[in-house]
DNA sequence: ACAAAAGTGTTTTTTATACACCCATGC
DNA sequence: GCATGGGTGTATAAAAAACACTTTTGT
């Protein structure tokens, strides 16, 4: 108490005055492997300090004029060609300290990041390698220690992923136009775990709800009955919007 | 396309050069008038430019070494007194031109905005007019047009207030310790709407799970049979946090 | 006695869960 | 013909929804 009102003398001046921000913008941006029923996030080695040499989730500062979504899409092109994704905002992360460049307790400029969540079609996504430093998807589960708070970050997202994925056809932004059951079932697992709902019944539920169009069109994947190709029909989701758990 | 690349000649001094922001918190706080049957929403009339005497969420700029979290609670303790609130962050609008104060074009500092989202008790909220200009709990349909993007920003926050009660616990923040049932249905009743459920099937339910005690201690508000008070026991929660849909 | 508020119970319908089983294809 | 992946069906348990009914108080 008697810290806080010595600390008093010396706030005013400080405390009263403004901060004034440089804005990032982090992402975390997720893709399946169904092939290898590997959920992956994309990592990026840093190139500057702070934190140079060590791993991180691809980000930048925002540029005058541009919006925090525009910058969210520049640095996902910058590090990925992909034409199939789904991007929200995830959260704003802070408070004074977040960023070594903050020189501590002093009027310097403050860094906050806002971060973005993205989830992007894994066969097609072409990483863009810069020739300088590395850039590679990992795997979740074997995530290292990550600079800045990205670790922090990262696992915001992995939770937002697992609930979207729940009340919201995110998958259908990520499959191709025709796609399996299984195809969808297995980015499921894969993502939920194995345990999330067992095939027969996922696909039962599905179907019931009406967004799923059979094509008519089969598939055969090796040995085995071909299976059908699926359409996700937007129109016929539309009435389930806002309505909570439509899948699972 | 030719007026884009006539853009390009003049973009890459400014475009490249990284935005400065001043931070702004803005808030969405509820209240639910349980006597009146009214979900409440705080505003108060601007006393600045831009928007002097318009009605908008209250509002602070981040100032040095404030989190983003502790400006979001400076803000709300300005306004109102209270003990009890939930309070949580709600989303980062931060597009160009979206405050005037920005000089249209320019080099100037954008202004950026991560909004809150609180729950107060209504009964115990005591709002600070500071004798220059309006305060005021306006029932969320009658809302006017407020100024900035504020009546975006409300919405969102209203749409989560909405989800929030129905997966986790929030209500008991703003309960009195001991409660009725019947406060806790009408504080449900008051935000979804009459017809998220009956009143028996949402009492069954919610004792079924088991962390709402009976106290044994009764209240009699008038005529009628006397009401058992209930206590939440967070600790019974417990195992239900992180499950999706525990109410209703 | 009766209206008002609180609380209990019952019936019906829908959804979830766990399986067992049939179908079409490649080898 | 049999392993493999695809697809259907059924039986049981649990949850949601609708609604009728009892209990306890004030007046």
């Amino acid at each position: 108490m008697s810290g806080r009102s010595t600390k008093k003398i010396a706030d005013p001046v400080k405390k009263q005055t403004l901060a004034d921000f440089k804005v990032g913008v982090d992402n975390v941006i997720f893709s399946v492997d169904i092939a290898q029923n590997r959920l992956l996030v994309l990592l990026v080695m840093r190139r500057d300090e702070p934190f140079l040499g060590q791993w991180c989730l691809p980000g930048t500062l925002v540029r005058h004029g541009e919006s925090l979504e525009d910058a969210a899409y520049r640095i996902l092109s910058e590090k990925i060609r992909v034409n199939n994704l789904y991007l929200e905002q995830l959260y704003t992360f802070g408070g004074p300290g977040r960023d070594p460049r903050e020189a501590p307790d002093s009027f310097g400029v403050r860094y906050l990041s806002v971060s973005y969540f993205a989830l992007v079609r894994f066969a097609e996504a072409e990483l863009i390698a810069d020739g300088v430093s590395g850039i590679a998807w990992y795997p979740i589960k074997q995530v290292p220690k990550l600079g800045f708070d990205h670790n922090k970050i990262l696992e915001y997202g992995y939770r937002r992923l697992r609930n979207k994925l729940e009340y919201s056809p995110i998958a259908f932004d990520v499959l191709p136009e025709l796609f399996t059951l299984n195809d969808l079932y297995q980015l499921y697992t894969t993502v939920l775990g194995e345990n999330f709902s067992d095939y027969s019944n996922f696909r039962a539920r599905l179907l019931k709800l009406g967004f799923l169009c059979d094509t008519g069109l089969k598939i055969s994947r090796g040995a085995g009955r071909p299976a059908s190709l699926y359409r996700f029909d937007a129109e016929a989701f539309a009435p389930f919007k806002d309505k909570p758990l439509v899948f699972i």
